[in-house]
DNA sequence: GCCGTTTTCGGCCCGACTGTTTTCAGTCG
C-alpha cells in the first residue's frame, strides 16, 4: 500500500459519489482528502497504519477511518461496496470531453451505456436524442471526442514516460551484461508525446539481458521475445521495445534507432552519395563502389564525422535542416540545463498553488536559481482563487519581506513580483493599467471563452502582447496534450506582434502543455523573438518541469541567448527595470 | 465530509460557455 494507492482510492471515491449524486461538498471532502495525502510531508502510510492521522488539516474523522482501515487491511469495505453499483468499463467515460458525472450517469440508466464503444453506437444511431438535456450537437461532440481519444489512445506524454525510462534505463545500466545503453526514438529526440519507448543496450551476452529485462517487476505483460529483441508492456500500458547490439553495432544502432526516419532517410542518402550503404548495424561499403571498410565507430559522433557532418543533437533529428547545418557547421549551440539561472511563472499557495512562497523560494534556491519569478493567477480566474488589487498588495509585502531577508544574509536571491494576468475576452487585461505598470513583470495568458474563431482570438492576443506591460505571452496555445486541443489561434501573426512589440513568447513546461510548440521557435527566433521557459509549478516539486522545457527549447533549435531566463539576476533587473534589493 | 467555533450546525469557489432549453443544467477551468 503506497501513498498514491491511498489517495487514488480517496480519489476513485470521489468519482462514484458523483455518480451517485452526492453532496457535492462530501465529494470535495474526499478530493481534498486525496491532494492532503499526496503532498503530505512524512510517512502518511505509516501514520494511516497507526491511526495516527488526528490533526492533520483535511482528514476529519471519517477519512482516519477509512485511510486506517485501507492502509492496515489492504482494502476498504466502504470503496468496495460503491464500487459493487457500477460496472468497471464506465470509468473510461469520464476521459471524453463534455462528460461528466451527471450525464453518464444519465446515459447508464436510461440507455445501459457502460463504455466508450456503447457510447459511440448510441451516438451514431441518433438513440442519445431521446434523452432529455441531449441533442444533435451533442451527440456530433461526443463522436469528436471519441475520435481524439482514439486518435491519441495509444500515445503518452513526454513526462508520463520520463521516471518509468530513467528507472529502466538504471535497471540495464546496472546489469552486469550490459556495456552501454540509452532510449533511443522519439524520447530521445524529445518529442511531447511518445508512442512507445526503444530501449538500445550493447552487450556480448544478449539473451541474458532480455531476460533480465522481462523479467523484472514492471512488466505488465511480455509482447515478444527473442535472443535480441523484447517488447513490453509496463502497468501503464506504455510498450517498451529493448535491442541487443554488439558493442561494435552501438554506434549505427542508437543513431538508426533514435531516428527520425526522415533524418535516417537523409543520412542513408548522404551515405550513399559518399559509396556507402548504411543500415541499423553498420555503415559498409556499397556493392562495386571499391571502398574500403570503414572503421568501427566508437560514438554516433564519429558516423557523423565519417559522413561529413558535425554531431546532430538527438532533439534536432527531424529533417528539418539539420543535416545541411550539420555540414555547413551552422549547428545552434542549444541550451542545456546548466543554463538556466531563474524562472518566471510559478504559483503558490495564495491563488492555486499547493506550496506557500516561502517553500517555493526554497525550492528555487535548492535547485540553483537565482531568483524565482511568482506569477499567481489573476481576480478573473475565479477557479484558481486569483487574486484581487489587495491581495496582490498583500503579496508584494510579502516578497518584498522575504526579499529583505534574502539580502540581510548575503544570500544572492531574489523572488520577483509579478502576476499571471488574464486575457479577458476583449483582449483587455484583468488589471488597470497603473497596477499593471507596478509589477515586476506580467505573464499574460487566455484561461477562458477558448472558443472564439481564429481571428478573434489571434486579434484578442494581439492587442494584450501589444499592452506595453506585458512582458511575456503564457501558454500560447492552450492545448493540453492528449487531452484537449489547441484553440485556433494564427500563431505567425502572433509571433510577429511579438517581435513588434518585444514580448517574450513562454515556454510553458507543463509536461501537458508544452506550449509553444517547438515546431514555431525557428520562426520566432528568426523574428528576434525571446524564449521564456516556465514550469507553471503549482507546488515546489513541479519547479522540475523546467528540465522538459530545456529539451522542447532544445528541439526548437534555441540557444542560450534565445532564452532570458538565462541571464544572471543584475540582468534581469536590468531587462525589467527594476531596482536592486538593497 | 471537513472546519470552526458562535460547542451544534451552517458554510463550503464562482463565472463563462454550451447546448439545450424557453429559463437552466452540466461541464470546465
Amino acid at each position: 500500500m503506497t501513498r498514491e494507492d491511498l489517495a487514488d482510492t480517496l480519489e476513485e471515491i470521489a468519482l462514484l459519489l458523483e455518480l451517485k449524486g452526492e453532496n457535492p461538498f462530501k465529494i470535495r471532502a474526499y478530493r481534498s482528502g486525496a491532494e492532503t495525502v499526496q503532498q503530505f510531508s512524512g510517512d502518511i502510510v505509516a501514520l494511516a497504519k497507526d491511526n495516527e492521522l488526528k490533526g492533520i488539516k483535511g482528514i476529519g474523522d471519517a477519512l482516519q477511518q477509512k485511510l486506517h482501515e485501507l492502509a492496515s487491511t489492504g482494502k476498504l469495505e466502504y470503496h468496495i461496496n460503491l464500487k459493487s453499483e457500477f460496472p468497471e468499463s464506465l470509468f473510461e467515460l469520464f476521459r471524453i470531453q463534455g462528460l461528466g458525472p451527471k450525464k453518464i450517469k444519465a446515459l447508464y440508466d436510461s440507455l445501459g451505456v457502460d463504455s466508450v464503444a456503447r457510447l459511440k453506437e448510441v451516438c451514431e444511431s441518433g438513440a442519445i436524442a431521446d434523452l432529455s438535456g441531449f441533442g444533435k450537437k451533442t451527440a456530433e461532440k461526443i463522436l469528436e471526442a471519441i475520435e481524439f481519444r482514439e486518435q491519441n489512445a495509444d500515445r503518452f506524454r513526454l513526462g508520463d514516460v520520463a521516471t518509468p525510462v530513467a528507472e529502466i534505463l538504471d535497471f540495464l545500466k546496472a546489469h552486469p551484461d550490459c556495456l552501454r545503453a540509452e532510449a533511443a526514438g522519439s524520447y530521445r529526440r524529445a518529442k511531447e508525446t511518445v508512442h512507445d519507448v526503444d530501449f538500445l543496450a550493447a552487450s556480448s551476452n544478449p539473451e541474458s539481458l532480455i531476460d533480465a529485462f522481462v523479467g523484472e517487476p514492471w512488466v505488465s505483460k511480455v509482447i515478444a521475445k527473442g535472443a535480441t529483441k523484447a517488447s513490453i508492456y509496463l502497468d501503464n500500458g506504455l510498450q517498451c521495445d529493448l535491442r541487443v547490439v554488439s558493442n561494435a553495432e552501438y554506434a549505427c544502432a542508437l543513431a538508426y534507432f533514435t531516428g527520425s526516419k526522415e533524418h535516417n532517410v537523409a543520412m542513408r542518402g548522404r551515405a550513399l552519395e559518399r559509396g556507402y550503404t548504411l543500415n541499423e548495424y553498420r555503415l559498409a561499403p556499397k556493392e562495386g563502389s571499391g571502398k574500403e571498410d570503414p572503421p568501427v565507430f566508437e560514438t554516433e559522433a564519429q558516423l557523423y564525422e565519417f559522413l561529413g557532418l558535425a554531431f546532430v543533437e538527438p532533439e534536432l533529428r527531424e529533417n528539418t535542416g539539420e543535416v545541411e547545418a550539420a555540414e555547413s557547421g551552422d549547428l545552434p549551440d542549444l541550451i542545456t540545463v546548466e543554463n538556466l539561472r531563474g524562472t518566471f511563472h510559478n504559483h503558490t499557495t495564495e491563488s492555486d498553488g499547493k506550496n506557500t512562497l516561502e517553500e517555493m523560494a526554497d525550492a528555487a534556491m535548492e535547485l540553483g536559481l537565482q531568483y524565482l519569478g511568482i506569477a499567481d493567477h489573476s481576480k478573473s480566474s475565479f477557479q484558481a482563487n486569483g487574486l484581487d488589487e489587495s491581495r496582490l498588495r498583500a503579496q508584494w509585502k510579502e516578497i518584498a519581506a522575504l526579499n529583505q531577508k534574502y539580502a540581510a544574509e548575503g544570500n544572492q536571491f531574489r523572488i520577483l513580483a509579478g502576476n499571471e494576468v488574464d486575457i479577458l475576452k476583449d483582449g483587455s487585461l484583468d488589471f488597470d493599467d497603473d497596477l499593471l505598470g507596478e509589477l515586476d513583470y506580467v505573464v499574460a495568458s487566455v484561461h477562458n471563452a477558448m472558443t472564439l474563431s481564429e481571428k478573434d482570438m489571434t486579434e484578442r492576443i494581439i492587442k494584450a502582447v501589444s499592452h506595453p506591460s506585458v512582458t511575456m505571452l503564457g501558454h500560447l496555445t492552450g492545448r493540453l496534450l492528449l487531452q484537449r486541443e489547441a484553440y485556433a489561434v494564427n500563431v505567425p501573426e502572433v509571433i510577429d506582434a511579438c517581435a513588434d512589440t518585444g514580448t517574450i513568447i513562454e515556454l510553458n513546461s507543463n509536461p501537458w502543455r508544452l506550449d509553444m510548440d517547438w515546431r514555431w521557435w525557428k520562426l520566432a527566433t528568426e523574428k528576434g523573438v525571446k524564449c521564456a521557459i516556465n514550469p507553471d509549478a503549482h507546488k515546489t516539486s513541479q519547479l522540475e518541469y523546467l528540465w522538459f522545457g530545456v529539451r522542447l527549447a532544445r528541439k526548437g533549435w534555441l540557444t542560450k541567448n534565445d532564452v532570458v531566463n538565462t541571464l544572471t539576476l543584475p540582468e534581469i533587473e536590468e531587462l525589467f527595470q527594476l531596482k536592486p534589493i538593497s
